[in-house]
DNA sequence: TTAACTGCAAACCCTTTGCACGGTG
DNA sequence: CACCGTGCAAAGGGTTTGCAGTTAA
């Protein structure tokens, strides 16, 4: 991220008012509100600075394209919702995967995610 | 899978030496050990009509193409070693999920993946 | 001014699909 | 001998890259 341009700074604010983890045409369709002909290489090669500069970090869930979220979060993980597919934020990692792991491996890191229905769906009614 | 075709049944036996998670790619090599011209269309097609008879299941670990193995495992998850790049199965899954589950919120499912190094590549010296 | 940045379009990788030929039951 | 299954190649979806025009510094 060397010069600041119009379009770099509009792909910056995406995550500037809480959002979630964010798909790449997600932060296009964001972005595009500040500079509407943005392209998607753009947005690609500003996400792949803003990984490097640490400002962001990508959320891959399986099975899914990758977003990005940024960086300075707690340690946290993942709940989709199966109905509107919505990613959540969890904060609470209380769990022991020392204990989970075989003897002889070293456990550096883990990702996890949880899968079900979201209090939005559920309350909307049957789904 | 209707029809027992020589492509067929040697993508099916390539699952029964104890393979961990392949991909498509893997799958094709390996197959193509019995039938040497072994499209990767048939690959997939195949992949598809096992994964609806439950014979296998997908294997997605974030930020990696798909992976196929037997279903017939009991529920566990994986470890992925970052230096060898394979990918373990890990069978004992007693981590109490519902606990990090937010209010409100329906728990169905969940996915885990440890990393670190694996006890091989420990073994193997630095690194 | 001028080198980095942008948008477009083409290229890529993985997966899926259309089609005519081949092989199973 | 009907069809399903196969291989090839083209099409798709997401991401990356080449290029000429644009713009920040």
């Amino acid at each position: 991220m060397e010069r600041s341009t119009r379009q770099r700074e509009a792909i910056r604010r995406v995550f500037d008012i809480g959002q979630p983890p964010l798909t790449a045409q997600e932060i296009l369709s964001l972005a595009r509100g500040e500079v509407p002909n943005l392209g998607i290489a753009t947005v690609y090669r500003a996400i792949k600075a803003l990984l490097a500069d640490g400002t962001l970090v990508d959320v891959e869930l399986p099975g899914e394209v990758t977003r990005y979220e940024l960086a300075n979060k707690e340690h946290h993980h993942y709940f989709r919702c199966r109905k509107c597919g919505r990613v959540y934020d969890i904060n609470n990692c209380r769990v022991d995967f020392d204990a989970m792991t075989p003897h002889g491996f070293r456990l550096e890191s883990h990702d996890l995610v949880l899968y079900g229905r979201c209090a939005s769906c559920i309350g909307a009614g049957r789904g």
